[in-house]
DNA sequence: GTCACTTTGTGAATCGATGCACAAAGGCGT
DNA sequence: ACGCCTTTGTGCATCGATTCACAAAGTGAC
């Protein structure tokens, strides 16, 4: 998933987290911040756990590498655990984000609420077509790509989301990294080639909805009722086989 | 990351595919089809494997779960690994999908070039703003949401895309189920609770973002400098610690 | 037909993640 | 002060995923 090898002798308190874990933290806060909201002041492993929706061994081996943050026979504080997963996260920080792209993804993504509020800043928005420059989206001014190494020296930009079509993504992720940028998370359905030391993370649409036809697939094999719509014979995704309905194995097309 | 267990003895040719393959096809796949465009017929693993961003033991050791499509010495025939990778994921069936929700990510979603061509098509735009029930959206009239089930039956529709706030989403959630849809695509920030057999899969901008800061501060941590913008103390995410700016732990606030 | 060369498919070692099960640690009632 | 009860933190076994390294299998030249 990561693109990127981490150097291997860090110090601070965030060092040997395992991946693994640090992906489950934010839903851990996430949980943590539905528990302070309705009052709850302490909170056993196995509650949080199942907020969570994983396995209180988990979440307990997990809170572990960050410290031993519970008291025992009673559970955790919420609001020191709170501050303390956000602190490991980076988020008693203020990250100042660029996003890359202000079509309608690039729209949706500066009015998702929960941007703004949690630890992060939309410093700009960035586009490069003329006729979205200069328009307004979530109280930002759209300005031309063409700013982004000023705007990323300036603002100390440290992510950069990219919000672009596929086409221009390596093109926008080059000059990201370029000015400096080390975080980036990619919108665009394509694999971005960066050098090491800089950190991508992909959202894919299409490659999740693949995912779940693939296991809703193996469901209805088991019951062969209830399918969903038939294919077309002879095409797979929109785009012609070269010459047979039923593709042949290339070692066997030579004598057909 | 799935918050169910598949059936244990399933037939068929997609049995026993790991998850982190399954999850690396669609990956595979869309370099294949990059391929293609570009005239390419045969590619090596090495290739492949370089084009897809992972190792080639592991692209090798992924497609030989599928079968054994390579020849040796040559390489794979990229339309015939796209035709056997794209039947695998269930993609030579045609899946209707329902979007609820036609907000801002909604529309994002609905106007997502990837979607309608690959193996999904939309069957309907769902949402219980009646400000919003009526217009048009790439194509599609947006339904009140209370036409669900009625249409879910109608279309036989199988992936259900939760694009709602976090407030709405687990009683769509089980509006879904309930209809009889099995596979869900949710972009709401909270943990939906299904029962058994239902496949849910999250995708986070929030979560991602926080990963990305965690890595950022390791790496500012190794270097001081360059930092980003200080947040506020006293502040995590927005939200005030109770009572101090360096919160003590529990067992010690009694004492102080 | 034979040989040199390329590339696949996979056995085996390694690495990381998961989950069980329990000892250690703390609170609370008496 | 003591003992019971709850819950954490973790050692250990297991499971799955990754990577190496190589034998097997195929191509193409001569």
């Amino acid at each position: 998933m990561h693109s990127n090898v981490m150097p291997p002798e860090i110090s601070g308190p965030s060092a040997g987290i395992p991946e693994a874990t640090v992906a489950r933290l934010p839903v851990y806060l996430r949980a943590l911040y539905g528990l302070a909201e309705r009052g709850i002041s302490t909170v056993a492993s196995e509650e949080l756990a199942a907020a969570a929706g994983v396995n209180s061994a988990k979440l307990r081996k997990d809170l572990s590498h960050l410290g031993s943050y519970g008291i025992r026979g009673v559970g955790y504080d919420v609001d020191y655990l709170v501050y303390q997963v956000s602190r490991t996260l980076g988020l008693n920080q203020d990250w100042p984000v660029v996003i890359v792209g202000a079509g309608n993804l690039g729209r949706a993504l500066a009015n998702y609420g929960g941007f703004v509020s949690r630890g992060f800043t939309i410093s700009a928005m960035l586009d490069s077509d003329p006729a979205i420059v200069g328009s307004s989206i979530a109280r930002l001014t759209v300005r031309h790509v063409d700013e982004l190494e000023a705007l990323v020296a300036r603002e100390k930009v440290a992510i950069g989301v990219i919000a672009t079509p596929a086409g221009s993504a390596q093109g926008v992720c080059d000059r990201l990294v370029a000015a400096g940028v080390t975080s980036i998370l990619n919108f665009a359905p394509l694999v971005l080639n960066v050098p090491e030391g800089v950190d991508v993370r992909k959202v894919d649409l299409s490659i999740e909805l693949q995912i779940l036809a693939f296991h809703a697939q193996r469901r209805s094999a088991a019951r062969p009722d209830a399918e969903p719509g038939r294919g077309r014979p002879g095409r797979v995704n929109g785009r012609h086989l070269a010459g047979s309905s039923a593709p042949v194995p290339p070692e066997l097309a030579a004598q057909a």
